[in-house]
DNA sequence: TTACTACCGACTGTTAGCAGTCGACTTAAG
DNA sequence: CTTAAGTCGACTGCTAACAGTCGGTAGTAA
């Protein structure tokens, strides 16, 4: 009868090395280990208390998904973006998110979307008065959610490995320069072009979204 | 004076991670570990004559490049494909493609991009009358050198996630219907259409071209 | 037969440790 | 002072072994 405290919805135990992953995507993400930063895996295993095996297989998920650069002899360091890189993951950014929003357009029922975009703006709504990081948080989690409701699990993939590139782009440029980009209306206008279901006009707002984004970023 | 046979040019002796990376890889988009396929961390490690340790850095990527799905206690399989599920993919390929097409016709100097394509397509050619494995690997490094020529690390890095995807894609359908979308005209007349350095016809151009694709799978 | 328990085999999560290599620093010869 | 050889330390690549857990199976009692 003892020790089922947690797991009993989808808040499993998390594994070490899903600890380590979150740990460290936290760490390079809010700048606590700094761009170009060289990291040393006897180092970091020391700091999360776990084993060097353990650390590594996060280590590698982190290099895919762009977060460290790999050097000459496997040194691994923390990646360095500069305005061209930031430039061309909010590209990519912009196409997947295009995507998304063309599928929405597309789906028969866009009952349950509109609903839960607007429960997303309304969380973004509700953090206006919060702090940077928790708008951020939410100005990302509405843009998850665009991809998710289209129900195309590689986009959402995808769209997901591309996420802590774009919170490094945001931290790169400062946090003042990103909360820029977390305009409510400019992410209701997104959902409205949605709802009329005109492919054309919403993947139109989201590139026009995304490139003032970009552009909100490096200038 | 002895030992450095190999690694004169960026032919470096890879790392026996590397080396079970591709493997593995190999081994599963050519069906020879079929789709659903349980793998065991022992057996493979046997198989591959490396540790568990240097293995599991290895799943852990192909984990994230989708080949491998996750189960409940940390199994891993290898990933099923259902139609839709192809579909999907080659909707991500397709946004991800089509801007790459965008991209390099916005390009200053299209010379060389032109010249690069050509010669891709040369191989193309020449791969027609070959192995229908060789067709598949030419039109891939077709679509590959059209997001690395775009100068977009990003959108290349993405597009190389996606291509592990793209080929269960191919070999779930059956290679007969994969080299239906290996004309060698179709891909002229995407380079065609780069050419001109009109943006909206390459990307249209691209969006049949994959359009098409994904229903030759499919169908 | 059914239900319950104890046990065993299989597999993943995790760890500590050995081995090889590269770079820096020191030393000695010119 | 400069250069070459030797040495030491640091760090990654890789491996073998321990630990915990889940699923199934045999055995036992009602």
């Amino acid at each position: 009868m003892a020790g089922l405290g947690a797991p009993l919805l989808g808040l499993e135990k998390k594994s070490l090395r899903e600890q380590a992953l979150s740990a460290l995507r936290t760490a390079i993400t809010s700048g606590e280990l700094e761009p170009g930063r060289h990291l040393v895996e006897t180092e970091l295993s020391e700091m999360l208390q776990i084993s060097r095996g353990t650390l590594r297989e996060a280590l590698r998920q982190l290099e895919q998904e762009g977060l460290l650069s790999a050097g000459p002899r496997g040194r691994l360091s923390v990646r360095h973006l500069d305005e061209k890189e930031i430039r061309d993951i909010y590209a990519v950014r912009a196409a997947l998110e295009s995507l998304a929003a063309r599928t929405l357009c597309e789906l028969p029922d866009r009952q349950h979307v509109t609903e839960s975009l607007h429960k997303a703006i309304d969380a973004m709504t509700e953090a206006t008065n919060g702090s940077l990081e928790e708008r951020i948080e939410s100005d990302l989690e509405f843009h998850r959610t665009l991809c998710r409701l289209t129900g195309n699990e590689t986009l959402l993939h995808s769209w997901e490995s591309l996420e802590g590139s774009i919170r490094m782009s945001i931290m790169f440029a400062g946090l003042e320069k990103g909360v820029r980009n977390m305009s409510v209306d400019r992410h209701k206008d997104i959902v409205g072009a949605i709802d009329t279901g005109d492919a054309t006009l919403a993947r139109k707002t989201i590139l026009e979204h995304m490139d003032t984004a970009a552009a909100n970023l490096v200038a």
